[in-house]
DNA sequence: CGCCAGGTGCGAA
DNA sequence: TTCGCACCTGGC
């Protein structure tokens, strides 16, 4: 299947450090793991063409992963108009969409991720998703959704200790017994959501901020990485998260999160 | 070997 | 409120 796209880097987006289950391939493209099925697309200047052991709703399940519908060209042209500033990252890493993630997995992936290296998360989101989610065959080999949340109830401390999931399987197993409720989130202020998150064991700031902001689409929260960090030192020479957050906060208002996305997109590939 | 990575919880001051 | 430290794991 295939479908034209404007504005849209299929490699930026999947590599940008948003989602940790995907696969580049020998060809260039990707396979992705999403809620239900497993896709492999592949990118040709304004072209996407796709393929997916489900082809029921494709195209839609396609669009809304990648946010193709999302108007991202409206935002960067009055951030541009306002920010001159910003003309060549945006210029550089226009075509980034923000993902749309199954919000429970991006919220396991991100506790697993303090103190941890994205190899070794991979690994063991990997390694959860052999043990409680669905195996798909597509293409010849085997892939493993991501468990439901009724799945990961089944799992014990020691079964996350033994998926390599280290000292974390501890908030995992509090996480998933919990009575949290994901979808709660969406009608909290940015604040309460972040308070809410933050309440649960093993989800400090960082970590709820990249849930919001790669879970939730809550482009005013955001995380700040060691290349934002080293972006915002080489060229305005700030250098403590506090003052990096007030500079974007007070520039960038609500679109800070995108804006954030960029700087890493354009500080992490530009070398 | 020792160090450290997409941080956080915990106890001590 | 802030500070220092321990922490699974594995790659260098």
């Amino acid at each position: 299947m295939e479908l034209k796209v404007k504005n849209f880097n299929l490699k930026d987006t999947i590599t940008c450090g948003q989602i940790f289950r995907y696969e580049e391939e020998l060809d260039n493209s990707y396979t992705v793991i999403l809620t239900d099925r497993v896709i492999n697309i592949k990118q040709d200047n304004d072209y996407i063409y796709f393929t997916s052991n489900i082809e029921d709703n494709l195209k839609e399940v396609i669009i809304n992963y990648f946010d193709l519908e999302y108007d991202y060209d409206s935002i960067n042209n009055m951030l541009i108009n306002n920010n001159s500033e910003l003309k060549d990252i945006i210029n550089y890493s226009k075509g980034l969409k923000m993902i749309n993630e199954p919000k429970l997995e991006v919220i396991i992936s991100y506790i697993l991720s303090q103190n941890n290296r994205v190899p070794q998360i991979k690994k063991a989101l990997d390694n959860i998703s052999k043990c409680g989610g669905e195996k798909v065959i597509f293409n010849n080999k085997e892939y493993y959704l991501f468990p439901t949340i009724d799945n990961l109830k089944k799992l014990s401390i020691e079964d996350f200790r033994r998926l390599k999931c280290g000292f974390r399987d501890k908030y995992l197993y509090e996480f998933t017994h919990s009575d949290f409720d994901i979808d709660k989130i969406d009608k909290l202020s940015s604040k309460d959501a972040l308070d809410l998150l933050m309440s649960m064991k093993g989800i400090g700031e960082k970590v709820a901020s990249c849930i919001l902001l790669f879970g939730y689409h809550r482009f005013d929260v955001y995380p700040i990485d060691t290349w934002v960090k080293k972006y915002m030192k080489d060229e305005y020479n700030i250098t403590t998260i506090k003052d990096i957050k007030l500079f974007c906060d007070k520039r960038y208002k609500e679109y800070s999160g995108l804006v954030i996305q960029y700087m890493f997109n354009y500080k992490r590939n530009k070398d």
